[in-house]
DNA sequence: TCCTAAATGATAATGGTTTTCATTTTCAAT
DNA sequence: ATTGAAAATGAAAACCATTATCATTTAGGA
């Protein structure tokens, strides 16, 4: 994280799109994030600094971001998409753990060396055997965490 | 599949449902699909051999297949939901590989011993680690399939 | 056959996301 | 610094998958 507007401005330029004061903001937002963020979650944080923020523009960047793979969208099932960071920008690539009952979610990048190796081999047996170019893979294990485990002792 | 509708019946009525026509019709049209449903993808093909059929049914047996067990639902980004029979329903359980351009999607079941073995060790793992109940994990690989592999270079 | 709870479907409402379009901003060329 | 064309913005309306309402029908045990 934390390359700052100076990178960024580069970096949008390279992709042929404009540095702007929405665009900045709403990355610095992502960098501060400590969670998964909606399109929402973003406008509320954005609006705090820059009021004249619109939810368009919000949805627009995120597409942008996504094409300039800074960002991932993750569907959970909520009816929203989710949206953070990836690579070097701040978090590495990871897996989820998402609760069925209260939402919540849990990343882990602390993998087992057996599971980067399956995957690794995985992306390369599959993408040859279905002629298919692989670009990124998501896994979500879903359940019940801690606390909605113990709730549903009624 | 095929269990028939004597067989579905007392599985609805295990649940605390009624069996009716629609629920039969829908069923049928699960077991004789070759690919993931859409909500609209069910209502047509009911629509075909029971005209009175209402979308909102549809939806809600969606809803009780799901707490059933009978059928599980997947995000595959294009802003519908897909569903499928699960199980010894019909396809057993399997990971998917999703094109990012055309939406094509590739079941694959004929796991790898090591990706068995892993996603045992890995769910239990987990669970323990993050006192987590998993009832079941999604795994999805994303990129292009043969045919858009070779749309791309233009 | 009867009765009541469950199920249905037409319709309206919801809510996240996208489109439209008139106005503003960026930034490379001057 | 000024200028101007292209890109970006935001208010508002449109979109569209899904859900809620509610009057009517149906399933299935008594
Ligand atoms: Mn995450
Ligand atoms: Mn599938
Ligand atoms: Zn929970
Ligand atoms: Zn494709």
């Amino acid at each position: 994280m934390g390359r700052g507007p100076r990178w960024c401005h580069a970096r949008f330029r390279k992709f042929g799109y404009k540095m702007t004061q929405p665009r900045e903001i709403i990355l610095d937002v992502f960098s501060r994030a400590k969670k998964h963020l909606s399109a929402e979650d973003i406008y509320m944080e954005v609006y705090k600094i820059y009021p004249g923020i619109g939810l368009t523009t919000i949805y627009r960047t995120l597409d942008i971001l996504i094409n300039m793979g800074m960002i991932s969208r993750h569907d959970f099932g909520d009816g929203r998409s989710r949206y953070e960071l990836i690579g070097d920008l701040k978090s590495e690539h990871h897996h989820h753990l998402v609760c069925l009952s209260c939402g919540k979610i849990i990343d882990y990048s602390d993998f087992i060396d057996e599971e980067i190796k399956l995957f690794d081999k995985l992306e390369k047996v599959l993408s040859e055997k279905h002629n298919f170019e692989i670009k990124y893979h998501q896994v979500g294990f879903y359940g019940l965490c801690d606390k909605c485990k113990l709730t549903k002792l009624s």
